[in-house]
DNA sequence: CTATTATTTGGTTAATTTGCCAAATATCCA
DNA sequence: TGGATATTTGGCAAATTAACCAAATAATAG
């Protein structure tokens, strides 16, 4: 594998270490559903405001999200809708892996 | 958010986790086209062979592939194909990404 | 202008992840 | 059996990430 190649799995595996967080994922899914400023994940999930917005911040370095600031609040939204697909095949891993125990147990 | 809720966004943060490497996805990508066998990653990888071997053991962990040993050698699989959906995805953010520097360069 | 509210940034510590080495296991071949 | 090859596992050090607190910045209201 040559360099180029090295650093374009390396962009890629970014990508997806800005995904990989429960926090950044419910964030992700509240956006799909609407933009939302800071102010209401700091009434919704439950961690200081500071760590709030630093997940934020890593979501829109990676991209994932852009933000406006619009008087005192600054609102955020979901700049690449694809990564809901992701959602759909997550969940298919995790069924699939339930399903496996199931058939351990009944066997 | 309720303890349910949370927990599943634990576990789906998990599986993309466990997609967050380089090296890993790499090995996923190859998985793609067809199953390998430990001593192929061992060859393509610029990684000490139980360095490997770790990847594919979280890769296994999270569901996405499977391993069946045929005499020396152990072959991996891609276990839920949906994941290379997420590849097309993630190009999607990093073009995206690309256009707006371009912009910013061009403005 | 000052106080208040909203958000980001810097710094520190704790937790997690990664990668290598060495050792253990398993299979095959002579 | 004994040695070679393939792979996994355990353990440790280095690197990265996460969370909190405190302080800085920005906008608004009084």
């Amino acid at each position: 594998m040559d360099d180029q190649n090295k650093s374009s799995y390396v962009a890629k595996a970014n990508v997806l270490k800005a995904l990989a967080h429960p926090t950044r994922l419910y964030i992700v899914e509240q956006l799909a559903a609407k933009e939302c400023c800071v102010c209401e994940f700091v009434k919704t999930i439950d961690a200081d405001f500071s760590t709030i917005s630093k997940h934020l911040s890593v979501l829109k370095n990676a991209g994932i999200v852009q933000d406006e600031k619009r008087g005192q609040n600054v609102f955020y939204s979901l700049k690449v809708p694809c990564v809901l697909r992701f959602m759909d095949c997550v969940d298919i891993v995790i069924k699939s892996r339930i399903e496996e125990q199931m058939q351990i147990l009944n066997s």
